[in-house]
DNA sequence: GTCTATAATCGGATAGAC
DNA sequence: GTCTATCCGATTATAGAC
């Protein structure tokens, strides 16, 4: 990236690219994928690529942030959910969960955004393995702050319901290509949809 | 199946198995896969298989039930489907959106239907040509047969609006793992979702 | 045996020196 | 760019009271 075009090597420590950057996210990959998301310590991740954990935060921030950069992700989902739900970033007038799908959608219309989500879901629905990693990486990263907007009781359980609508959503409309969803308009779907997000963060679920 | 472990070969048709059945079985696979489920007409089928037509529905009955067949599918999701929303079916105290959570619920705990149905989703997501047949198939034999009880106000509509939050909730539960959904039980993810199906059925989705 | 309090450990994150 | 040192929250282990 930013590597001169330098042949001739002078004494002291090169500039620009040294390779841990790569190195680190090769190492990120292996472990993500052999141990999960949660089973992968930034520790491990350095120590494998033969770094301080420290520039481990230096280069990628947090580990979430590490991960989009490892699975090549164009944002991090949870940032932008995040983003979604903070206070005062909707409209008042609309729903919450009309505002979530809007957001989901959104992102989804971009297509390199749906093309590596797709992959992750792919990939998941093929191996065990891609599945945990998948698997925990959206509990921790995205459902955790979903929940955090749940009503309290029982929350993990409302954002888990509201992720399952979310991902079906994109399934019938980008996978299976379903008419009605394909070709509906975002509006149209959040109206339908929203309400339903509404009741599973705060309405009654049981 | 019936093959009789008979090895004195008398005159006139043999008894037992010809071929025949899985012949057409053969040719449908390949038509389903190549044409998607609306695109493959029993017709061509019989043809590629070299019998005639009749002797198609002779062995499967309808062409929903061939897919199954040749699909390997352990029930017929269409009939299933129709039986749960029949008239006088259910329990007329729960909701008729409960029902069909129970519904899918009931089938995808048994291990063989969900092992099949997993197959199939995961060909889905893989391959574009399998969405086809996929979407072509559970347009046709599921979401039509749901379109019918929905209000008639594009009944089309709704009846994918049920299909992304069922379908979403078999990717949490079965291929994700999430663990609030894959350790509810059916009576709690009936009440939860249940009333979701209800209103995306019969209620306000403008 | 069960429970609770305290301690040890782990893992993510930050600050700042070199 | 790299490393040392350190903080803090969360988990896990352990000890001692009842």
């Amino acid at each position: 990236m930013t590597q001169p075009a330098q042949d001739t090597r002078r004494p002291g420590r090169r500039t620009g690219d040294s390779g841990t950057r790569e190195a680190i996210l090769g190492a990120a990959r292996k472990r993500f994928g052999d141990h999960g998301y949660a089973g992968a310590t930034i520790r491990a991740i350095a120590a494998d690529a033969g770094v301080d954990p420290a520039l481990v935060h230096h280069f990628f921030g947090t580990k979430e942030r590490l991960f989009a950069a490892a699975m090549r992700l164009p944002l991090i989902p949870g940032e932008v959910i995040g983003a979604a739900l903070a206070p005062g970033a909707r409209d008042p007038g609309l729903g919450l969960g009309e505002h979530l799908v809007r957001t989901a959608l959104t992102a989804w219309d971009v297509a390199e955004v749906r093309d590596t989500f797709l992959g992750l879901l792919r990939s998941a629905v093929t191996s065990e393995q891609a599945a945990t990693m998948l698997r925990e990486f959206v509990t921790d990263s995205i459902l955790g702050r979903i929940a955090e907007v749940a009503s309290p009781a029982e929350a993990e359980y409302r954002a888990a319901l509201v992720g399952s609508q979310v991902l079906g959503l994109a399934l019938a409309r980008y996978v299976l290509g379903l008419k009605p969803l394909a070709t509906a308009s975002t509006d149209d779907l959040a109206a339908a949809i929203g309400p339903t997000l509404e009741r599973y963060l705060t309405g009654e679920v049981h």
